[in-house]
Order: C-alpha cells, then sequence, then structure tokens
DNA sequence: TGTACATCAGTGAACGCGCGTTCACTGATGTAC
DNA sequence: TGTACATCAGTGAACGCGCGTTCACTGATGTAC
C-alpha cells in the first residue's frame, strides 16, 4: 500500500495557517504567493505540489474553516432535543465560534460573499453535505412537529441565522456591538420568530 | 462661474453601468480597466479623469446604488407611523430593490462583504449618514415608546435586516427562495422578535 | 539488516503576461469682452 | 455676433511591475526482496 508521506501534511497547515493569517491581515487582495511563501516559511513549489494553484489554497482553507463551524452548529443542534433549545444552541455556538476564530470569521463571511464564492457554492454545499443533511433533517421534523413555524426550510434558515450573522458581521467589521450581551438577547427574539403552533 | 461640462456625467453614467454590469457577470477579478473601456466605449484615460483609479471607480459604484438602496429603505420607513407597519415596509423594500436590481444586489452583499470594504465602512457610514441617522432615529424613537423591544439599534437593525438579507443573499446565489413568498411570510415573523411591550 | 528503487515532498530561479496607470496630445464646451 | 482664451473631457499608445505558474532539480520517505 503506497502511504503518502506525513510532511506533507504539516506543510498544508503551515500554507493554510500562513494564508488565513494573511487574509486577515491584508485581505484577499494581499494574499499572494510570495506572501505565503514568506510567513509560512515554505516554497512556491511546495504549495504548488499540495494545492495546484494559488485558488487552490483559498477553496481548501474555505472549506477547512467551513467544516469546522458547520460541525459546531451540527453537534449544538443534535444535542438538543427540543426545538427552543436547538436555535439557542446553535445562536450560542455561532457566536462562540466567531468570538474564538476572528480571523476565520472574517474569511468566511467575505468568501462565501464573494462573487467566485458563489460559482463555488454548489461545489461546497456537495463537499459539506455530510454536515448540511443533519440541519436541514433537524429542521423539517421540528416543522412538522409544530414546534417550529410552518415555513419552508430555507427561510426558517434565514430567521435563525440572519440575525446571528448580521451581528456576528458588524461585530468583526463595526464592531459597536457586544458579542456577550448579543449571546443573551438574541435567542429569546429569534426563538419568538420561529416558534410554531405546538411550541 | 465655472460649470462643469455636462457630457461628463453621461460618461460617468456610462462607466458605472458598465462596471455594474461586468461584475455581475464576471465578478471583482474580471472588473478591470479594459473590460470597462470596451463594455462603456470609454477610453482607460477618460476613466482616469472622472474616477482617479479603478478603486475610485468601485467606491463611486457602491455609493451609487447603497445610496439608491439606503434612500428606499428610510423612505419606506419615515413614511410609516406605527413600529409595525414600519418594520413591515422596510422589509418589503429592501426585497423588492434585490428583485428590481438583482446585480447591484449582488455588489452590495460582496463589496459590503469584502475586506477593502470593511476598511472603507466608516468612510461608508460618513458619506451615508444622511440616510443612515433617520433609520437611527427612528428606531431610538420606536424603542423608547415601547413599541420596539428594549435592545441596543444595533441588535434591533440586526434582528430586522439580518433575516431579510440572508434570504435575498440566498435568493441572489442558489436561488431556492421565493422572493414572494418572503415577502409575504417575514414581516410578521420578524415582528414578533422585535416587538416590544407596548406594541 | 541492508540495498535498490519508486514515489512523495520541497526548492527557487526564471518566465511571461495581464493589468493599472501615465502622459502628451486632440477635441469640445463654456466664459469674457 | 464674433473672436480669443481657459478649462474640461476624452484618446490610446506605451510603460513597467507585480504576480501566478512552471520546471528541472535535490532531498526525504517508504517499500520490496
Amino acid at each position: 500500500m503506497i502511504r503518502k508521506q506525513q510532511r506533507g501534511e504539516a506543510t498544508v497547515d503551515q500554507v493554510l495557517d500562513a494564508a488565513l493569517r494573511i487574509y486577515a491581515a491584508s485581505g484577499e487582495s494581499g494574499l499572494t504567493v510570495d506572501a505565503i511563501t514568506k510567513a509560512g516559511g515554505v516554497s512556491s513549489g511546495s504549495i504548488y505540489h499540495h494545492f495546484g494553484s494559488l485558488h487552490g489554497v483559498v477553496v481548501a482553507l474555505t472549506q477547512r474553516w467551513l467544516g469546522r463551524l458547520l460541525e459546531q452548529l451540527t453537534n449544538a443542534i443534535t444535542r438538543s432535543d427540543d426545538a427552543r433549545s436547538g436555535v439557542r444552541a446553535v445562536i450560542r455556538a455561532y457566536l462562540e465560534f466567531v468570538q474564538t476564530h476572528p480571523d476565520a470569521a472574517r474569511l468566511l463571511h467575505s468568501v462565501t460573499a464573494d462573487r467566485e464564492g458563489m460559482d463555488r457554492a454548489e461545489q461546497i454545499r456537495d463537499a459539506q453535505e455530510a454536515r448540511l443533511s443533519p440541519i436541514a433533517e433537524w429542521i423539517n421534523a421540528r416543522t412538522e412537529s409544530g414546534e417550529l413555524a410552518a415555513l419552508p426550510a430555507p427561510l426558517i434558515e434565514s430567521l435563525v441565522m440572519g440575525p446571528v450573522v448580521a451581528v456576528a458581521r458588524r461585530y468583526v467589521a463595526v464592531g459597536d456591538i457586544d458579542l456577550d450581551e448579543a449571546a443573551r438577547e438574541l435567542p429569546d427574539h429569534i426563538w419568538q420568530s420561529v416558534a410554531g403552533p405546538a411550541a
């Protein structure tokens, strides 16, 4: 059996870590091969060996952090059984992620917004389907039980995550929001907007 | 008195219109001077005469459409006197804008998300202050009267606009949302999340 | 345990091209008298 | 009403440089026997 060498993984990590730092500091336009080379202590050839292109680095970086975020959200939601505590849990999980990884949050907020990100939306959804489907299932189950309002899943998602994302974006960009206060106040208010007849 | 020549305005419009079309079709990376030159029927020198740089074109484009969007929202909100109809009106106004100007919506969603957009956040806020302050005042007045929940204005804004922006982004990006249905359903649900004791 | 071999991992100089910006110039418009 | 002048508006060839990508090569790791 052919095994890849382990040092390759370390290099991949170095590149992605450097890329995130650079992205946070100087944006997508600052994310050049040369910058990664210097910040990550890795040669350009090595980057191409692992990622194929600079674009490949961005894709890998996005997938990595989107995966981690969705993993947190999925864990939060599947651990709670009633709808109200589930909604509460995802909200807290998202805000906690933003607070713990502000750079990654900045990346996800802009890359997913990016036009190229939109083009990649489908392939991203495919890659993350394992993490997205439990969430969708959870929503459908709660909608049918009447705990959640009888709305299409995308609308439920928007009602729950919309304000959270808005708060997170504003926290990262403008900074005139207290995340702890948001974590305290948002859950109950958001819940009011999606609560169903049986709740 | 020295008057600028009128044909200049026409050129500015041609450039900005072409820029929006290009942006919608091929994203920010496709928005090159050469592309504008060809699509707008304007020489590169002329672009520099009016905008100073390519970056200047993007800024002008963003300001123009952000101004138009905020104008719609301000009109919607100031025309309604009770909180509930105000919330309803901004939601409808936003969704209507997105439906009427999907390209501009795409631009605003990504440029404001963009890292450089974040750096420009302050200067954008300054330039649009005339349109932002009426909205803030309206929120504060309704919060004090008890029609809106006793929350900081940024949280109210996030609770109201968050789901709307989320729906709009998803409509523009993925397309699995019916905007008319959203316009019907969202107002009441969102209202539940911000209604105050006196409502 | 050692040797030969294949593949993976990493290097960095060199290339080339796309792109933003400049600039000397021509043309158009408005003002002064 | 016409002429001279200043400023605005527009042109497009030319420049130069930053940046992504390539490639021939060296080094490291794992496998086969």
